[in-house]
DNA sequence: CAGTACGAAGTTTTT
DNA sequence: CTTCGTACTG
């Protein structure tokens, strides 16, 4: 397994060299409970990445017995690719690890412990986790039953998921009773929820968490089994856990007490979920002899940048105090605050001045992050970016998952897998028409419900007089068949699809080229795996991360881009009813402020170099266009910490930022070449045109070569070939 | 039962 | 301004 001893040495050095004392402390730790406390951009990442090199190669664990749990499935494929970047190894593909690896989010890990544990449970081992969509459309079906306004239905849906964060049961939550009103509804749907997944075999995100410590507390046994698999236990970003995820580490760590965390109680941001940072000082209670290690070395933000947030985050009450100190002293830059008039204004000014930094040269698309509070702010900041001709990408889920045929196609995947996943079974039946339309589905759904059975069971014990009913068994032979015959999830769908007549029917749909390609997309990204595999993959982690290496700005929420960093930072509509959002205050008793201080926090401190702060003056929302009043948490930012300007072009205050832009767009007609057009170069080779300036002979170019960088070239000399 | 047309409602934030 | 759900007609 390990294939070279003397790399051992190596690696350690590797390791050990270019960390501060307390990083080194820390990556070293062996046993016992330790907790980092960190502040932002300090290389707490980094630090989980290299002890878990060092307990894997020179302490020789086996992989397997590492587990490291992350919130967000980004934050366990960064950890990831820096373990390979370390290594040399490639995680992609089978290596030295193997598919031994456990560095995942919490819900993944127990979705894989309950694969195997899932009988103790009472539940199949072809259990369906049930995605967002899916958990809302099961709700929904539940209101319409129970006649209840469909408007509760968000309430209702994350309630329910709150109280499973606490790990608060449908029983226990029925038994407590006392609830009238909503609190009545909501108990009498939970219920209904819960058996209606547990009849089908389907379980949603947060069963995943609260089942695996059920099973843990109830069967002792298997428990041990567990902590015998796991010697050691990191927790990356642990003032973001809720209550479920706790238990779940305690249970699993108390005994041996190796367990590692990192914690910056300033960016706890997940309260809505459940989350709690006083899980921090339950932690300290709760283990003993804690090593508690302090990084406040920032090596990502600049001074400026620091300062600036510093003083945002100061004014929030009962958080650790810690003195960050910042290395990047070279770059001066204050962050400015720009104000459009609308949010056009503000779009188009984040998008002329991402322009004109790449033209400067020294900064690449990819190395943009814009953020925002909420995915309505997207849609203009995106046209803004069309119209300016910059390449973007948008971190959210995968477009490919949102289109119906894909949809479908996952459907019928789930139903092979899991016959009596009677939602997935509902979406399917009728597509391609078998002739069962909306009362005939209702009435077998309605069959199914008195007779206790899946909707697969009733549909297959209705007589097959009619010829539809001929059509249905015949699907749900092939279900069967399918299920027996393949493993293979691209298979599975590809079977399923042609032997249905769906992609017959799909092919006389509008658009059917399209749609055809997209089915067939996810089928490459199918083959080759499991079908359990690829289905948890899809409702796990709805993102695909395609174009990786294309050179386009990042769009996310600033709850996204927790744990990223980037040299240039926008953090979009500072305004009051954005950020803070007008909800917040109702949320988690009043601390809902607090928890928009620490997003805008969380924000700033993923900029590197340069950090902008927009907003607008009036913001359409959905009908209504609304005066916008700039966000209370630009108070704390005086102008020797953050300079305001007024206009993209008539920055004065930052002459080191702002010389004007010169060229508007003059193309003059001797000009051959226009921004963004592609260029081969005698001895430099292939470029993409970054900037034009002057007229006829004196004109001049600059070119970015990616063999060796910018280069400003006289276009009378330079002897340049558009391609 | 399927296809179309019109009306209504809806935007925090995520696994 | 969308998307989604319902109602009506063929």
């Amino acid at each position: 397994m390990h294939k070279k001893v003397e790399g051992t040495y190596g690696l350690k050095q590797k390791m050990l060299e270019g960390h501060n004392k307390k990083q080194i402390e820390a990556l070293t730790h062996l046993n016992g409970p330790a907790m980092i406390l960190s502040g932002p951009g300090s290389g707490k990442t980094e630090v989980v990445a290299c002890r878990y090199l060092y307990l894997v190669r020179s302490k020789k664990m086996r992989p397997e017995e590492v587990l490291v749990l992350t919130l967000g499935p980004r934050a366990a494929f960064e950890i990831k690719n820096r373990i390979c970047a370390l290594s040399g190894s490639d995680y992609s593909g089978d290596n030295d690890f193997g598919s031994s690896v456990n560095i995942d989010t919490f819900q993944t890990i127990c979705c894989r412990i309950l694969r195997e544990e899932a009988q103790k449970l009472g539940f199949g081992r072809n259990f369906i986790v049930y995605g967002e969509e899916d958990r809302f459309g099961l709700i929904r079906s539940i209101l319409k039953e129970f006649k209840i306004h469909e408007a509760l239905f968000r309430g209702i849906a994350s309630r329910i998921s709150n109280l499973k964060a606490e790990m608060i049961g449908h029983e226990e939550f029925l038994g407590k009773g006392g609830g009238f009103g909503f609190e009545e509804k909501l108990a009498k749907v939970y219920m209904r929820y819960q058996t209606e997944l547990r009849k089908n075999n389907c379980l949603d995100h947060d069963d995943l968490v609260m089942y695996t410590v059920n099973l843990f507390q109830e069967h002792k046994s298997i428990l041990s089994k567990w902590q015998n698999r796991v010697s050691q236990i990191m927790v990356d970003d642990f003032q973001d856990i809720n209550p479920a995820q706790y238990s779940f580490v305690r249970l699993l760590g108390k005994e041996s007490g190796n367990v590692f965390i990192t914690a910056d109680d300033d960016q706890g941001i997940f309260g809505f979920k459940g989350s709690k940072v006083e899980h921090i000082s339950r932690f300290k209670e709760d283990f003993n002899n804690i090593s508690v290690i302090h990084f406040e070395q920032s090596y990502r933000c600049t001074p400026c940048i620091l300062n600036a947030a510093g003083a945002v985050i100061e004014g929030s009450p009962g958080r650790y105090k810690k003195k960050l100190k910042s290395e990047r002293k070279s770059i001066k830059r204050k962050p400015q605050y720009f104000c459009g008039g609308t949010e056009a204004d503000e779009a188009s000014y984040i998008a002329q001045t991402v322009r004109e930094l790449f033209l400067r040269g020294s900064y690449a698309y990819k190395d943009f992050g814009l953020l925002y509070r909420m995915s309505a702010q997207l849609r203009p900041i995106e046209k803004a970016l069309r119209d300016e001709g910059i390449p973007y990408y948008v971190h959210a889920v995968c477009p490919l998952y949102l289109k119906s045929e894909v949809k479908d196609a996952i459907a019928y995947a789930k139903v092979v897998m899991n016959p009596n996943d009677s939602l997935s079974l509902g979406r399917i039946i009728n597509s391609p028409s078998r002739g069962i339309g909306e009362t005939t589905l209702t009435k077998t759904i309605d069959n199914a419900r008195k007779d206790g059975v899946s909707l697969f069971e009733a549909f297959r014990k209705t007589s097959s007089s009619k010829k539809s009913q001929s059509k249905v068994k015949k699907l749900l032979d092939l279900i069967i068949r399918t299920g027996k015959s393949y493993n293979d999830a691209g298979k599975v769908i590809d079977v399923m699809l042609n032997k249905t007549g769906y992609m017959k029917w799909l092919s006389e749909e509008k658009e059917p080229d399209v749609r055809i390609k997209n089915i067939n997309r996810l089928i490459e990204e199918a083959s080759g795996r499991n079908l359990y595999e690829f289905l948890d993959h899809v409702s796990l982690f709805c993102e695909c991360n395609e174009v990786k290496n294309a050179d386009a700005v990042s769009l996310m929420t600033v709850y996204e881009a927790q744990g990223l960093e980037f040299p240039v930072v926008y953090m979009a509509g500072l305004e009051e009813g954005l950020l803070p959002h007008s909800h917040a205050p109702e949320q988690d008793n009043g601390k809902g402020i607090e928890e928009e201080r620490r997003l805008l926090y969380v924000g700033m401190t993923r900029a590197k170099d340069v950090l902008y702060l927009t907003g607008a003056a009036k913001r359409r929302f959905y009908t209504r266009v609304q005066m916008q009043k700039p966000s209370r948490f630009l108070q704390d930012l005086s102008e020797d910490l953050c300079c305001t300007v007024k206009h993209a072009s008539s920055a004065n205050g930052s002459a080191d930022l702002h010389t004007p832009p010169k060229q508007e767009k003059k193309t003059g007609d001797q000009m051959p070449f226009s921004v963004g057009v592609r260029v081969k170069h005698i001895t430099w080779g292939n470029g993409v045109v970054r900037d034009l300036a002057g007229q006829g002979d004196s004109a001049k170019v600059t070119v970015n070569f990616p063999s060796v960088g910018v280069k400003c070239l006289s276009l009378k000399f330079a002897n340049l070939e558009v391609i």
